[in-house]
DNA sequence: TCCCAGGCTTGGT
DNA sequence: ACCAAGCATGGG
């Protein structure tokens, strides 16, 4: 892996990653539905660019092989201490492979592997993923992205790029004076009174984002679930995509549906252990993007 | 018009 | 312990 900073014409800094150790696919992994910030752009000319918000910053990560990546407006810093663990490039994905099929090795779990080869489960931060998932609950994926938007740019910083604005997640303290019916004016619907509760609970303390790090699996989810509108599946996205907790395991409907046909007399998740949130978003990006699922 | 979406809470058995 | 209804909204 060899790392070099560069400015662009535009005298943007950028730093570029070629040799990676294994592949890694930008589109697949903003693509997936773990994370509703990115969203495809065209900004320098790249095959595959996705710009948006992270830790308060505008980034655009791109990409023309599956060994390199470009992220712009980065300085090499901001690489080593956010963008290196947030794009998961000290994960090796290849030895996950293996260990996922040495345990399961079915015609179909090589097939949703191959399909999904590159996707890394994006380190994000825990609170945003919080929120994020609250308002994922009966709810499609643009429509999420278009909440989670309108609450960024009503509540969020300012931040500007290439003369256009772009908005940080608010943190707690910036949304701990909005009401129930301001975030029902954003419609969040029903969801509305679990934002509130949330926010009241993470910013009175009551609820301590840092706690669930040192919980167990089970002990995060019972934590978690103690605000309103956080049940099983919720709580499981936010422990495998904000606490990097990769034995945690979400069933939505597509994973039902996988679940139902693929693996009958239920899956096993013990001798998956830390490789079963990978297998888990393997599965969900075949069931959901596949045209053969 | 009905169905579905990265589900949860509530109130009934 | 399990189950169904209800919940807001928008897109197909």
């Amino acid at each position: 892996m060899k790392i070099t900073e560069f400015k662009t014409r535009e005298g943007i800094n950028a730093v570029y990653i070629c040799d990676l150790d294994e592949p890694f696919s930008i589109f697949k992994s903003f693509d997936c539905g773990q994370c509703f910030r990115f969203d495809p752009v065209s900004h320098f000319g790249n095959k595959i660019e996705f710009g948006g918000v992270a830790f308060s910053k505008y980034v655009v990560f791109a990409q023309n092989c599956e060994k390199e990546i470009i992220i712009y407006n980065s300085t090499l810093d901001d690489y080593e201490k956010i963008w290196r663990a947030y794009l998961c490039l000290d994960d090796s994905y290849t030895k996950r492979n293996q260990t996922i099929l040495n345990s399961c090795n079915t015609d179909h779990m090589k097939k949703v592997i191959e399909y999904g080869n590159g996707i890394k489960i994006l380190r994000q931060d825990a609170w945003e993923c919080l929120i994020s998932f609250i308002i994922s609950q009966n709810n499609n994926i643009p429509r999420i992205k278009k909440i989670i938007s309108a609450i960024c740019e009503k509540y969020g910083e300012k931040i500007s790029f290439l003369d256009k604005e772009y908005h940080s997640f608010p943190t707690p303290e910036a949304l701990s004076s909005v009401s129930e019916s301001d975030f029902f004016a954003l419609k969040t619907g029903f969801r509305a009174k679990y934002l509130a509760n949330a926010v009241s609970l993470v910013s009175n303390g009551e609820i301590d984002l840092v706690a669930p790090n040192s919980l167990d699996l089970d002990s995060a989810i019972k934590y978690l679930s103690k605000i309103k509108g956080v049940g099983l599946k919720v709580a499981s996205c936010i422990l495998l995509f904000g606490y990097a907790k990769t034995e945690s395991f979400p069933i939505d409907v597509h994973i039902k549906r996988t679940l139902d046909t693929y693996f009958p007399d239920g899956i096993d998740l013990a001798p998956l252990g830390k490789e079963a949130g990978i297998v888990q978003q393997y599965l969900f990006y075949y069931e959901k993007y596949s045209q053969n699922s």
